[in-house]
DNA sequence: AATTAGAAGTGGACTAGACCACTAATTTGT
DNA sequence: ACAAATTAGTGGTCTAGTCCACTTCTAATT
């Protein structure tokens, strides 16, 4: 009955024990009696102690995949629908997420002084330089948003030579500088599309679009990230995922 | 040095200790040296183990308020800007934490058979009675929102006894029916208000608005409720907070 | 003076137990 | 047959340690 974890390995055992049982919750092996082993049982099962598999199950109830119930057991959640919910990953990531095929038009990449709202959310001094990178993002070949990215310039020497247009910005980041994208801060609002935009995205002008203001911040909370992309809104939906975190 | 904890009462102990560090942190008591005392300083401060810190601390973590550095130690989140972000609470409770006194007008509010698309939301058979609830919400006096709410009927008998002008709709739920909401999902999008939204909100057809979409879960992840609502563009955006929670 | 090795301190992981509050099924008493 | 009390099982909390990987500062060595 004893399972194989990989012991004094890099991986935790706790992860592992998150990991074995996210697999088996995808594989629907909870389904026929819809609640998962006891914390006692998994503990002998995996021949860790019962405090291991609790942090083991902690992890999974965070990610929203089962839910406990006191003095009764612990249960998968049965959402059918596992909708794309807007998270930490870029355009190309989400448009990968949704099966369609993300490329981009770069129209600005160049270094330059910050402006007072990029010097604010960014939180840099004044004088700062800034890489402004001005792109269309397409979507299957189609126009999907207009963006506009600035990234505090000495965190990223020698971006301008990367190539944007194919590469997901996100991925040029973490692959060559060491920096970890930790949690972020977006605000949505409804517009009418500009001229310029509404030209860029092939819209009418007045079209209703949707503005989306991200930072995205390290996990010390030092801000990495400041963009403002401008969705069609026939072409385009966010959707969130809010909980009690606790 | 040691501190008071409630023994033996009905508050954990890890809670306990989360909240009076929540306290400390709020009041810049670490600010000096801008790191929290070790784990092993707290356990003995509080005469628990380090496990219980541990519990504590991560709460804390998981809050965003603090941080950990491996080897180093555990440090205050310095976010300054404290902003409101979008969170399960309801229109009223959003608008309070903005300042604004929030009021209702009902429009509609009646039970009758569920449409399609909001027996998939809340997940009812054919034939299943929904309360429908259609209100214009105010803030200051002044429109801010349409909204149209569905709720199954079977969970919320005599639901129309109360005043839904002056209370807030979620606070009505959770004191006088054994339910709690613990998570949502929410889709956005821009559109152009139509003559009908347009006359309620004063503004004019066509002028864009920002619909929001949401559907609240329980724990066991029953569908509560599902609403509409569709807000003013030149009166309100939609801040989320996007986290790696694990 | 610069480098290196070591010690001290930190959070991360883990153990092997304990007691509690709660639920649900079972047994017992009427 | 019904109701009440018992019991087994669950997750929640907590203890008092251990060992590890890592960072930082210090002291010894070169």
């Amino acid at each position: 009955m004893q399972e194989t974890l990989q012991r004094n390995g890099i991986v935790p055992l706790h992860a592992q024990i998150a990991e074995a049982l996210r697999i088996q919750i995808q594989n629907d092996e909870f389904k026929e009696k819809e609640h998962l082993p006891s914390e006692r049982e998994l503990a002998e099962r995996y021949l860790v102690s019962r405090m291991t598999v609790r942090q083991a199950l902690q992890k999974l109830r965070l990610e929203g995949l089962i839910y406990h119930e006191r003095g009764v057991g612990t249960f998968v959640n049965n959402r059918k629908i596992d909708v794309h919910t807007r998270n930490l990953n870029g355009f190309s990531e989400e448009m990968l997420s949704l099966g369609l095929k993300p490329s981009s038009r770069v129209l600005t990449l160049q270094r330059e002084l910050a402006t007072d709202d990029v010097m604010e959310n960014l939180r840099l001094g004044a004088g700062a330089e800034v890489i402004h990178l001005e792109r269309l993002r397409l979507a299957d070949g189609e126009a999907m948003a207009f963006e506009q990215t600035f990234l505090p310039a000495y965190l990223f020497p020698k971006l301008e030579e990367f190539d944007l247009t194919k590469n997901s910005l996100y991925q040029v980041l973490t692959e060559n500088y060491d920096l970890e994208m930790h949690h972020a801060e977006e605000i949505l609002e409804a517009k009418a599309a500009t001229r310029f935009v509404a030209k860029q995205l092939g819209i009418r002008a007045g079209a209703p679009v949707l503005v989306v203001h991200r930072v995205v911040f390290s996990e010390s909370n030092q801000p990495i990230e400041s963009a403002h992309t401008t969705y069609r809104a026939d072409r385009y939906r966010a959707t969130f995922y809010l909980s009690k975190n606790t």
